[in-house]
DNA sequence: CTGATATCAGGTGAACTGAAATCA
DNA sequence: CTGATTTCAGTTAACCTGATATCA
């Protein structure tokens, strides 16, 4: 899990000029950082990770998903993908089934523990992206969105399928 | 490194409910992971990952720094990053220096090959954030990174100091 | 003495590659 | 036969905690 809830402030020093502006992929990704320390932060008491937690609320919004679909819609292997869900399924957080229509697939689906963990862990996870854009206004908050959604596209990916 | 690039197509199945929007922590996570793996692709023949090089870079913006401000930026533990800095310094990426105004500072900088990998990969790097960005106009870029720096801000983290 | 930096030691989650089995 | 899904086996990078030494 996670803690660097350092204090930023302390020393100085280092330089600060700031001219040219920061990348847009360097943002993101201290963005990134930041809220993965800040979701593991919250979800400690749930003993699962921030990776976790969200694999399983993309599980509830989409029924019917396989691990490969999964793995898709976040750009890692099917590999990769397997192992997390292994470890939902170990936690009794989700099921697999066999899809009897084709039989390769393995269907997932969130155990009644799954949805409580979510139903419980929801609402802070929310109040931590108001933090995130409590500085904008609602249009500007649009706007974001429509801009990360536009760049999640160019990149390829999208919603689950 | 990074594989990953799977193509998202093929299959079918897996609801489509669309209704409710994602949040934005998920998009997010869905484009830095994106990110990820098109960066290490890119930098694969430079023998180095995506985090690497995303410090490499802030270390030619800010000279003076050290590992723990680095940290900091990054919002991870002073000894996650010192993990990091050492395979920098491993593949004679960046060198470390003792402070001899504070002794107890060891101070971050470049040599000559980290910045020559820096100018070779930049041009590449830029374009995917290029690529990322192409849907958006010229405003809509420009909303997109002032809402990115805020949400940055909000989540208490910012620049390196 | 407190607080910051750095390092040592040990651990885990989350990625990867390669290979193989099953099935459409 | 090709292609998709899953699984097995092994590896690595990038995080973490806890403890310790140095120095401002």
């Amino acid at each position: 899990m996670t803690h660097a809830r350092t204090a930023r402030s302390t020393s100085a020093q280092g330089s600060a000029d700031e001219s040219e502006p920061p990348t847009l992929l360097y943002v993101i990704k201290q963005i990134d950082l930041a809220l993965r320390s800040r979701l593991d932060e919250i979800l400690r008491p749930a003993g699962i990770t921030a990776t976790q937690y969200t694999a399983l609320s993309v599980l509830e919004r989409h029924v019917g998903l396989t691990s490969a679909q999964l793995a898709r819609t976040s750009s890692v292997t099917a590999q990769s993908m397997a192992d997390l869900v292994t470890a939902l399924q170990d936690a009794a957080l989700v099921k697999r089934h066999r899809d009897a229509a084709d039989r390769r697939r393995l269907v997932l689906s969130l155990t009644a523990k799954g949805r409580r963990v979510l139903v419980k862990y929801r609402p802070k996870v929310d109040e931590l992206e108001a933090e995130m854009v409590g500085a904008l206004s609602d249009r500007q908050r649009g706007e974001l969105r429509r801009g990360l959604l536009s760049c999640r596209t160019s990149l390829d990916v999208g919603p689950p399928v």
